[in-house]
DNA sequence: TTGTAATCGTCAGGGCCCGAACGATAGGAT
DNA sequence: ATCCTATCGTTCGGGCCCTGACGATTACAA
């Protein structure tokens, strides 16, 4: 099948029961599908790749996070992570049962706690990383590289605008 | 502040950390967009709207769909929301609990349960509903009606890759 | 030096989330 | 009538996730 950028029957029958309200349907069509693939990619990933490594998609963004940037504070690594403080304490405890982190004390301030991939979390990860890629490759096949460009750019827009 | 889409620090640190591996950064770029945006909307939303209403963002998920599409089975239901089936379990027990869904047994298939959106859920929605808008139309706002288009046509590609 | 405010990471509580296992129900086949 | 099989929604165990509160530590001012 050729690319099939068909509305969903879901999506119209929302549109019929919504459009009444005066409502901004591009930003509705736009943000709701954000949310759809990420949740779908999301699962999809946690279901046939991480799960063999008893990974959460959390545990993978983390270590993913100190491979790429090397060791990191908690409060530093919970942001470039998305998730909270108390979430990454959780979730930190399970990278360090499963070998893949490791914590170290703040050598000047006692409240500062760094934290860092083990050899065996950079190990994984670079077994894992390369299949990562290839979902996200797989699940952009019917997009154009020029596509995928303007897909980044649109959403690093509204990254910013969400900052600001 | 014009429109930036300028690349973030954390994304091109990642970008030379991995494109010695001869990965498909085009992908790479596209898909990890998507999960921050999707993460920071959804958090965007649950802490200044949901928040109000006791509502998480599934839960409002959920009633946005019974709202749209009248009683639902279960299994249905789950599958339209995104979430599993046992995940589904706690959801409508929270929304309940708020009055706002309710469950009916099916008149001919003791197996079955149909839930529907109670009079409270549905004035909530028709209440939440456009300022949920309101944050789409806001996170959206420095993308043309054409971008916004081309965005959830892109979305839509990957939705489709995604069932095949 | 001593009080006060800011910041650190963690814990408690409650809800979401999944896969696996379960009892209940239904549909056929024999 | 009685198996077998499929499907339904729920429960269970374990992990993620948030806010709010906490003790510990640090920074700074009086």
């Amino acid at each position: 099948m050729a690319r099939d950028a068909s509305v969903t029957r879901a999506e119209s029958e929302a549109r019929e029961r919504v459009e009444a309200l005066g409502i901004d349907v591009d930003a509705f069509a736009a943000v709701s599908n954000i949310f759809r693939v990420a949740n779908a990619v999301r699962n999809y990933t946690e279901r046939n790749l991480l799960s063999e490594f008893n990974l959460s998609f959390s545990g993978f963004t983390v270590l993913w996070v100190l491979w790429v940037w090397g060791p990191k504070e908690s409060r530093a690594l919970a942001e470039e992570s998305g998730i909270s403080k108390s979430t990454l304490t959780g979730v930190v405890k399970t990278l360090e049962r499963l070998g893949f982190a490791a914590r170290k004390p703040h050598a000047m301030d006692g409240r500062r706690v760094f934290v860092q991939a083990t050899r065996e979390g950079i190990s994984a990860m670079r077994r894992i990383f390369p299949h990562f890629n290839e979902i996200e490759a797989t699940v952009t096949r019917d997009l154009s590289a020029r596509e995928k460009e303007g897909l980044a750019r649109m959403l690093r827009i509204m990254l910013h605008t969400l900052e600001s």
